[in-house]
RNA sequence: CGGGGCGUGGCGCAGUUGGCUAGCGUACUUGCAUGGGGUGCAAGGGGUCGCGAGUUCGAGUCUCGCCGCUCCGACCA
């Protein structure tokens, strides 16, 4: 249908990069691994800050903004953290520039090095801790709960639009709390939240648990995740809240009193998740035709388009369809009316349809005649006619029905892609001919777990936090096991 | 960093063993018709062929150097 548009068959990679370009959600910048979010794109952005703000907010969180550069010293305060992120940290070495002495442009001005070095901020648990220092003193200034919306840098190797880019958008909750208990209270809390935004808002279903020791973030005691299938059968890690211990807060001095007037260290979280969401929400749901978008996400909900042959026909049908719209907004759903005269219906039926909107209506004479509309729906791409009569409830019903459709169907891909396999060989055939999640036994050491990655690519996604215990035999060292564990190879 | 590919109107590409006025699709502008699944016809605007040097009567085409982009691997949310 769509053209010069690859199918997912023939070549997953090529269809996930070339939809993002043709739906005009982002492209390529003039630097290297840094997209422009094009305002499709950005709307669903948007539309996702707006659902997340919200839970964190009602949970008791407010935003702040902390600084882009980091001193370079703060990095070395924790050991772990440095060692994790220094191979992909930008650097800010100079504040000047002046004209090149042979004409030819400017250079920087040597002149103006910077005593120390700043580090564009990769994550910002050391500016913020820093903070913290001076803003806690005692149990009473406790639990600090803090989220930031910011960009970060990650000078990575390769780069793919939403997936992976050297600049990206994100938010980043950092928490300060008097007991350890707290703190892990507060982990789960907000992997909860991210799992119901994924599941409600992305209907995209997620398994929720811990990462093994080498997937952990940089710093972090446990690193708790949302993890989700997409539909070439790897995984993509959708968010990620992570105990800190009372790391960070030796790094940086953060001491408080607590009830019995005893000096303490405070416990800490952090957690975020980024603009690959929006990466994992295309590559989840979006198919041969273009963009899939659950409704509750998608810029515009439904898209009314007029067919017509004369002015008069074009009035008359303009009119109805503001009092379509009309309605549907009371009931607060977006609706666009395209009434461009440039483009024929046709042409707007795939343009809209490869952008993914999840309902169409068109309104041509013959449904004036009959006082009935066109309905068409993006995710099964059905078409029926609609009376008139009640349209407003008529189309909510069907967005829910649609944003409810697409969960399930996520769900019953993950469910026909998730394998329980109890040898080595079964374990290699399985990822090699089909991919997805491999449910195994893992005798639980980072050794293992490295051998596996460097024979097959996959890795451990996540431990799951309901998994059943159950005895079995670490599928490649036959050393016991308590339980299954989740491996599969990751975006 | 290692290995492939590519730089020619906005975008996607062709351009043969060097040859004459650099072409095609698409997009754009204008007009007429058309309009229930990417509409047709006609006219029109738009290009230092990535950069630099060389070979030659003549270079988009050959040689050398440089730059950039992209894909595949190790790294990562």
């Amino acid at each position: 249908m769509a053209k010069d548009f690859p199918t997912r068959a023939e070549n997953y990679a090529q269809w996930y990069n070339d939809l993002v370009i043709k739906a005009d959600l982002a492209e390529n910048s003039a630097v290297r691994g840094c997209m422009v979010i094009k305002p499709y794109g950005y709307a669903i952005w948007e539309k996702m800050q707006a659902a997340l703000d919200k839970m964190f907010k009602d949970t008791g969180h407010m935003n702040a903004y902390f600084p882009l550069f980091i001193p370079k010293s703060f990095f070395s305060r924790e050991a772990s953290h440095v060692e994790g992120f220094a191979k992909e940290c930008a650097v800010v070495t100079h504040y000047r520039l002046k004209s090149a002495p042979d004409g030819s442009g400017v250079v920087v001005d040597e002149d103006a090095k910077l005593d120390e070095e700043l580090i564009i901020r990769p994550t910002s648990e050391t500016i913020i801790w820093d903070t913290y220092r001076n803003w806690i003193q005692s149990y009473r200034d406790l639990p600090l709960l803090i989220n930031q919306w910011a960009n970060v840098v990650r000078w990575e190797m390769r780069t793919r639009l939403f997936l992976r880019t050297t600049e990206f958008l994100w938010q980043e909750g950092h928490t300060a709390h008097a007991t350890s208990q707290e703190a892990i209270e507060e982990t789960e809390i907000i992997l909860g939240i991210y799992a119901d935004f994924a599941e409600k808002w992305m209907a995209i279903p997620v398994l929720k648990g811990f990462k093994s020791p080498n997937e952990r973030f940089a710093g972090a005691v446990e690193t708790y995740c949302i993890e989700a299938l997409m539909q070439d059968g790897k995984a993509l890690q959708a968010g990620t809240s992570h105990f800190l211990g009372q790391n960070f807060a030796k790094a940086f001095d953060v001491k408080f009193l607590n009830r019995n007037n005893e000096l303490d260290y405070v416990w800490a979280t952090s957690w975020g998740v980024s603009t690959r969401l929006v990466g994992g929400l295309i590559m989840a749901h979006s198919d041969d035709n273009g963009l899939v978008l659950p409704p509750k996400l998608a810029p515009i909900q439904v898209v009314i388009i007029p067919i017509y042959k004369k002015p008069e026909q074009f009035a008359a049908i303009a009119d109805k369809a503001a009092q379509i719209k009309t309605a549907l907004e009371k009931k607060g759903i977006s609706v666009k009316f395209d009434d461009r005269d440039s483009f024929t219906p046709g042409w707007k039926f795939n343009e809209y349809e490869f952008k993914g909107v999840p309902v169409r209506l068109a309104i041509g004479p013959r449904d004036l005649e009959n006082d009935t509309v066109e309905v068409a729906r993006r995710d099964t791409l059905e078409k029926a006619v609609y009376q008139m009569t009640d349209i407003e409830n008529k189309v909510a019903n069907l967005l829910d029905n649609i944003q409810e459709n697409m969960y399930q169907k996520a769900l019953a891909f993950r469910e026909n892609n998730t394998h329980q396999v109890d040898t080595w060989e079964e374990f290699c055939n399985t990822l090699e001919n089909k991919g997805g999640f491999l449910l195994a036994h893992w005798d639980g050491t980072s050794e293992t777990e490295q051998i596996i990655k460097e024979e097959t690519k996959a890795t451990i996604r996540v431990i799951p936090l309901d998994a059943k215990p159950e005895a079995g035999k670490c599928i490649y060292t036959g050393h016991p096991s308590k339980q299954r564990v989740v491996f599969a190879r990751a975006y």
